[in-house]
DNA sequence: CTCCAGGTTG
DNA sequence: CAACCTGGAG
């Protein structure tokens, strides 16, 4: 019933027209904490440009980075690529399908595992995503905290069990069991169990929906407690020179580690009157005090206020680790979203 | 505007 | 268990 509404309902989507593992895989990266409608334009794009486990494996990191500027959780792109060259080390460029070597490659956890092995090989492997949680959470009317061990295992349990009970029923002719009930639930929760007014009166699962049952289905599962946040401001300077602009890539192991940024320096106020002093101690000269322009953005429990003002350089040598770039060169490098914002700003 | 969603890692 | 990022919903 769940499976036959998912095969009349489920969404065209580029992922779904292919069993190449290594582009489920992608996918599957690419959907860890974004939304499918921001990753279908990014996955066409990466699979034109990266259509092997090899082509990705030898990619030079700048491109890399680029095809994932704007999606962030980039450590995320650096962990494909990490396990492509362990595939074409260890696997002779074939994408393992024993559950414990897809689990063993950096960025893959439990759900991706799952999900790999289910939709790609169709093998009885559980999925517990968001999406699923939700959908158990309400048709077995847990109401419990799906974050608490215990619960977390229960739910655990019941996807085994819905997985290897469609893998035991004996299937219409042509059709994936596995792979087709663990979309469905993911299906499911991402179209009409929804987190908020789920569509219940289209849901094929309603009938036997305990949540729904008892009229809970607003209330599951139990929302996670979120961490309070902390303000934070930056002031970024926009330095042209000859029709080049000042920028610096930042380093290894940090927020954003490998992107590119214009020169930026964390003040305490957020309408600093330390503007001239924190460009002078950067060797720059502020040109403009209006800014170019203000935006805010999250990070983690960051929450950013980010003012960018046009600056020219004084001292040369107080930026080490400054290159200069033409405006066509710099779209060919990954930004932050806050400072590919900031590009745009200047530029429009 | 604020709040929320979301897998893996160290 | 905190850190990681952005887009979308309300």
């Amino acid at each position: 019933m769940l499976v036959g509404w998912f095969e009349q309902n489920a969404r065209d989507l580029p992922w779904r027209r292919t069993n190449d593992p290594y582009a489920i895989w992608v996918s599957e990266i690419m959907l860890q904490q974004t939304q499918v409608r921001t990753a279908i334009p990014y996955f066409e794009r990466w699979m034109r440009a990266l259509p092997t486990v090899e082509s990705l494996a030898r990619i030079s990191s700048g491109r890399l980075h680029k095809l994932w500027e704007g999606l962030g959780y980039y450590t995320r792109v650096r962990n494909l690529q990490k396990s492509a060259r362990m595939i074409c080390q260890d696997h002779n460029a074939q994408f393992p399908q024993q559950y414990d070597a897809v689990r063993a490659l950096p960025g893959i956890g439990p759900y991706t595992a799952g999900a790999i092995c289910s939709i790609a090989f169709n093998q009885p492997t559980p999925i517990l995503d968001g999406n699923v949680i939700r959908v158990l959470s309400r048709v077995f009317a847990i109401t419990s905290d799906p974050k608490e061990p215990r619960t977390n295992t229960l739910l655990w349990q019941l996807a085994e069990a819905l997985v290897t009970r469609a893998a035991r029923l004996s299937p219409p002719s042509g059709c994936l069991p596995c792979s087709a009930l663990n979309q469905s639930l993911m299906e499911l929760g991402a179209t009409l169990c929804t987190p908020r007014s789920p569509s219940c009166p289209l849901c094929p699962v309603q009938p036997h929906c305990g949540a729904r049952q008892r009229g809970i289905q607003e209330q599951l599962p139990l929302p996670a407690r979120r961490p309070a946040t902390t303000q934070r401001h930056f002031l970024a300077f926009l330095v042209e020179h000859k029709e080049r602009y000042l920028v610096r890539q930042r380093p290894d192991g940090m927020v954003n580690a490998h992107l590119w940024e214009f020169p930026n320096a964390e003040v305490k106020a957020p309408l600093s009157t330390k503007l001239d002093a924190t460009a002078r101690k950067m060797g720059l000269r502020i040109i403009d005090r209006k800014p170019l322009c203000t935006l805010k953005h999250s990070i983690t429990r960051y929450r950013i206020t980010l003012a960018a003002h046009r600056a020219e350089v004084v001292n040369l040598g107080t930026l080490a680790d400054g290159h200069w770039f033409t405006r066509r060169q710099l779209d060919r490098l990954a930004f932050t979203s806050a400072h590919r914002q900031i590009l745009r700003a200047a530029t429009l």
